[in-house]
DNA sequence: CCATTAAACACCC
DNA sequence: GGGTGTTTAATGG
């Protein structure tokens, strides 16, 4: 136990920073606080598994699950990365039902559980808690919007540089900070792609100015490029096959 | 043909 | 020991 690495929460801490906690009134924050419950989770763990009941909205303290889907003959995609102060399973819960996606652990992973039960309470009778809602349900489709172009137009450099921007987006999460701790591997697993290719668009992007390789993660730089890499006007130094080379 | 990947390797934090 | 950086052969569009 007793493991104090750099930006480990509590579970009460993790709910308490949390956007949507501040819209509780002190009855609501205290059933909260006393009904929720925490899960750790070893790296290849579900946090959520298709098809089985959904009975908590999830939150991860700490480490990384990867929202996937999978088919019966084994292929599956990833949709995206859930990282420290994340809430994610809204999308279940809303409707009856068991889960509609997997969630796995990509390393050992700290999630804060917050009842069934509890969740749809707040949804029948806290208007504030459903405006957060909305905010994360809008912020989560813009993310999948952009997915889809990602995925179809884009290639494996700004895939990359996608995902990771996707990471700050401040709805989705709140408490991210310049640095991403996630290894190359874990990139290619979110960014959909091999580590070795993970690990050449990193340092494009490194060469674009656009973060830094770092140890065990990347520091962004500039979150606004990242964005819309690889840019439209000075994006010529960058082979960019395809497009304009009938010219 | 080209891009990508899995597998394997040698560094090094 | 796991994360990197790199090379190799194999694979698929």
């Amino acid at each position: 136990m007793g493991r104090q690495k750099s930006t480990a929460l509590t579970l009460k801490a993790m709910l308490a920073e949390s956007p949507w906690f501040q819209t509780l009134d002190l009855a609501e924050r205290a059933q909260v606080l006393q009904d929720s419950y925490e899960r750790h989770l070893l790296p290849g763990a579900h946090a959520m598994r298709c098809g089985e009941p959904a009975d908590c909205w999830i939150g991860v303290i700490e480490g990384l699950v990867k929202m996937s889907v999978s088919q019966p003959d084994g292929r599956h995609a990833t949709l995206t990365g859930v990282t420290h102060g994340g809430w994610a399973g809204e999308g279940s819960l809303l409707k009856p039902g068991p889960w509609r996606y997997d969630g796995v652990a990509l390393r050992t992973t700290r999630l804060a559980c917050v009842p069934r039960y509890l969740f749809e309470q707040l949804v029948a009778t806290n208007l504030a808690f459903n405006h957060f809602l909305l905010a994360h349900l809008n912020a989560r489709l813009s993310l999948f919007v952009g997915l889809v172009e990602y995925d179809r137009l884009l290639r494996a450099d700004a895939r990359v540089a996608r995902c990771l921007a996707s990471l700050f987006h401040p709805t989705l999460y709140p408490q991210a900070t310049p640095f991403v701790q996630l290894s190359q591997e874990e990139i290619g697993l979110l960014s959909a792609m091999s580590r070795q290719r993970a690990n050449e668009a990193l340092h494009e992007l490194e060469r674009a100015g656009l973060l830094r390789v770092e140890f065990r993660g990347v520091t962004v730089l500039d979150l606004p490029g990242l964005r819309d890499y690889p840019g439209s006007e000075d994006a010529r130094a960058t082979t960019q096959p395809g497009a304009l080379a009938a010219l």
